[in-house]
DNA sequence: AAATTCTCTTGATTCAAATCAATGAAAATA
DNA sequence: TATTTTCATTGATTTGAATCAAGAGAATTT
C-alpha cells in the first residue's frame, strides 16, 4: 500500500520498521480517476501526495484561459502546490490525473507534526526539497541558455517516461512552446535536414 | 559582525543568545573585492555564504563560451551552488562579487554537523530551501507564460534593488534575453506607444 | 457503430526577439 | 588627465517560433 512511499523515503534517509509504522500512521491512502482533481485554484493545498501509481500533472491558468502546465509526476514523485500548502495562502494551481491514480497523502496537521516529532521526517523533507530545487534550478538554466531544440533534447533524455505517457501537447505547455513546434522539432530529430 | 545572518535566521526560527553563540563558532566572516571569486567552475563548492554587505552572481558559461546569470544575491540572501555543496560534486558555477563584499561563510563539514547536531538549524535550511525553491517556481511560471516586457516589468517590480545596482545587460542574462532587448522594452515603458 | 472530440501533423503567414552594426556616454585603467 | 574598455541605445536585417488554418487519424462518448 505505500511501497512506494518508503521505498523513496528509505533512498534519503534510512528508517526502522518501527519508525515505518510510526509514519504510515500519519498517511491516508488515496484513489483519483483519470481527470479528476486532486487540488483546484483558489483552495488551500490541504496535502502533499506522493504518487504510487499512475501520472499526474498541475498547471496554472493564466488571464487569458490559457493553461500552463508547471510539473508532472509519476510513480514515486511527489506533487503539491507548496507555496499554499506551507503558507495556508490561496492556491492559483489545479492538480489534476492524467491516469488512474494511487496516491499516499500527508495532510497539513500530520506535516506539522511529523517535522517537529520526528528529526527524520524534517531530514527527509530538507534533502527533498532540496533535490527538488536542484532540479528546477537545472530547467531554468535550460530555459534561459538553450534553443527549445536541445531543451526537448535534453527532456527526453532526462524524462523518456513522461514522453510515452504524455500527451504531446501537455509536454510543449510545460517547456512554453507552441504544441506546432513541438511537432516540428520531433520531425526535425527524426528526418536530419535530408 | 553577523548581524544580518542571524537577523534572516531569527526571521524562520527564533534563537536564544546562547544558540547564537554557538552557531558563531561554525561560521567564518569572508571579505571580496569587487570581481573577486568566490567560487569557480571545476571546483566543488565548499560553502554556503550568507551576504552582509554587497552583491554577488553566480553563472555558467556555456559550450559557446557566453556566459548566462543563474542568481543574484544581495544583502540578506544566500548564495551557494547547492548541487555541487550537497553531493560534492564539480561544479559547473562561477560566483563572484559585483561589488565589495562582506560575507558570512558555512563550511560543509559545518553544515553537516550543525545538521546533525541542531534540529533549529536543519529547520532553517529547510525553511530556507523551500522559500528558494518556491520563489523559483514563480520564475519558472513566468518564463513559459509571459512575455518578455511583462516578465521584466514583474522583475523590476520584486526586485528594484537588483535593478538599481546590477549592470542591465546582466540582468538581460539573467532573463534570457539580449541586452538590446531590453533596452528596447525599457523605451517602450518610458514612451508607451506615441 | 456512429458521432464527437481530441491529438498530431503540415503548410502559409505574421511577429517579435536575435543578430549585426554603429555611436555616444560612462567607467575603469594607465 | 588621457586612453582604453565597458555599457546602453538605436537602426537595419535575419531568424525562428507563434499563429492561423486545414485535414487525417485516434480515442471517447453516445
Amino acid at each position: 500500500m505505500y511501497e512506494v512511499f518508503f521505498q523513496k523515503f528509505n533512498e534519503k534517509v534510512k528508517l526502522t520498521p518501527t519508525e515505518e509504522l510510526h509514519i504510515q500512521q500519519y498517511l491516508t491512502p488515496k484513489k483519483l480517476r483519470k481527470r479528476q482533481y486532486l487540488h483546484q485554484e483558489g483552495d488551500i493545498c490541504k496535502h502533499i501526495a506522493l504518487v504510487e501509481k499512475g501520472a499526474l500533472r498541475s498547471y496554472v491558468v493564466d488571464e487569458n484561459g490559457q493553461e500552463h502546465i508547471t510539473a508532472f509526476a509519476l510513480e514515486g514523485w511527489t506533487i503539491s502546490d507548496l507555496s499554499s500548502f506551507m503558507h495556508e495562502q490561496v492556491s492559483s494551481q489545479n492538480i489534476d490525473a492524467l491516469e488512474d491514480c494511487e496516491l499516499v497523502l500527508i495532510s497539513r496537521t500530520s506535516h506539522e507534526e511529523l517535522l517537529t516529532t520526528m528529526p527524520k521526517y524534517e531530514t527527509y523533507v530538507r534533502i527533498l526539497v532540496t533535490d527538488a530545487y536542484v532540479a528546477l534550478q537545472k530547467r531554468m538554466l535550460g530555459m534561459i541558455s538553450m534553443s527549445p531544440e536541445n531543451r526537448y533534447k535534453s527532456f527526453i533524455e532526462l524524462y523518456p517516461n513522461i514522453v510515452q505517457r504524455v500527451a504531446q501537447h501537455m509536454i510543449a505547455s510545460f517547456m512554453g512552446l507552441s504544441p506546432e513546434t513541438i511537432s516540428r522539432i520531433r520531425s526535425r530529430i527524426n528526418n536530419p535536414k535530408p
